[in-house]
DNA sequence: ACCGGGATGTTCT
DNA sequence: GAACATCCCGGTG
C-alpha cells in the first residue's frame, strides 16, 4: 500500500482506498468513506495556507498519517498523498468494524450499537485508539502497529461521491466517496 | 426519524 | 475573539 500514495491526486486516491483496511494492533476496519483535500487549491484543506505547526506532516512525505485535533476534543486521520511539499491527503470519514469489535466497544461506551463504532472520522480514532501521538507515523512501515492494507477486496464498482460534509468553504466540490449502502457511512448522499 | 444546542480547547486572525 | 474536516443527548413527530 505503501507506494500507492506516492505523486497521487487525493481525488484519485480516496476512492481506491474504499475496501481498504485500515488497522492499529488488534483493532481493523474496511475503509467505507472518504474525503479528499487537495492542498493550496482547495480552501476547504488545512493546507490552503502554506504550512504550520498543526499541518506540517501534510507536507512531508507521502504515505504518512496525518492525525489532527479539533472541536476541543476530537481526533481526525487522514493519509498524506501526492508529493512532499504539496499538503494533500484523504481524511477517512468511516470504517466497517473487522477485528478486536470488544475493543472499540470498549473504547466508545456511547456508541449503542456497532454501526455507531467507526461511522465518523473522530468516532473511528476513538474505536481505533488513534490521537496526535500517531501523527506522522508512517503507514507503509506500520509504524506503532498503524497501516492501510489490501486483504484483496476490489474498491466498489459504483463508489457513490458527493460533497464533503461539515464545511463552510469548498462545499461545491463532490470530493467525497462512500461504498454504496454500507450502514457504517456516517451521513446518507 | 429528524432537529437543535452544548461540550470543549486548540489554532489562527 | 472566532472558527473549527465533530459528537452526543434530549426534544419532538
Amino acid at each position: 500500500m505503501g507506494r500507492s500514495f506516492y505523486g497521487r491526486d487525493p481525488r484519485l486516491v480516496a476512492p481506491d482506498l474504499l475496501n481498504k483496511v485500515l488497522v492499529h494492533r488488534e483493532r481493523a476496519g474496511r475503509i467505507v468513506e472518504v474525503e479528499a483535500y487537495c492542498g493550496a487549491e482547495d480552501p476547504a484543506s488545512h493546507a490552503y495556507r502554506g504550512p504550520t505547526v498543526r499541518n506540517a506532516t501534510m507536507f512531508g512525505p507521502p504515505g504518512r498519517l496525518y492525525v489532527y485535533f479539533t472541536y476541543g476534543m476530537h481526533w481526525c486521520a487522514n493519509a498524506v498523498c501526492g508529493d512532499e511539499g504539496e499538503g494533500r491527503a484523504v481524511l477517512i470519514r468511516a470504517l466497517a468494524p473487522l477485528r478486536g469489535v470488544d475493543h472499540m466497544r470498549a473504547a466508545r461506551p456511547a456508541a449503542r450499537r456497532d454501526r455507531d463504532l467507526c461511522s465518523g472520522p473522530a468516532k473511528l480514532c476513538q474505536a481505533l485508539g488513534l490521537d496526535g501521538t500517531f501523527d506522522g507515523t508512517n503507514l507503509a512501515s506500520a509504524e506503532g502497529g498503524v497501516s492501510i492494507r489490501d486483504d484483496g477486496s476490489a474498491p466498489p464498482s459504483l463508489a457513490a461521491n458527493g460533497p464533503r460534509i461539515g464545511l463552510s468553504v469548498g462545499v461545491d466540490k463532490p470530493w467525497r466517496w462512500w461504498v454504496e449502502g454500507d450502514r457504517n457511512v456516517s451521513r446518507r448522499g
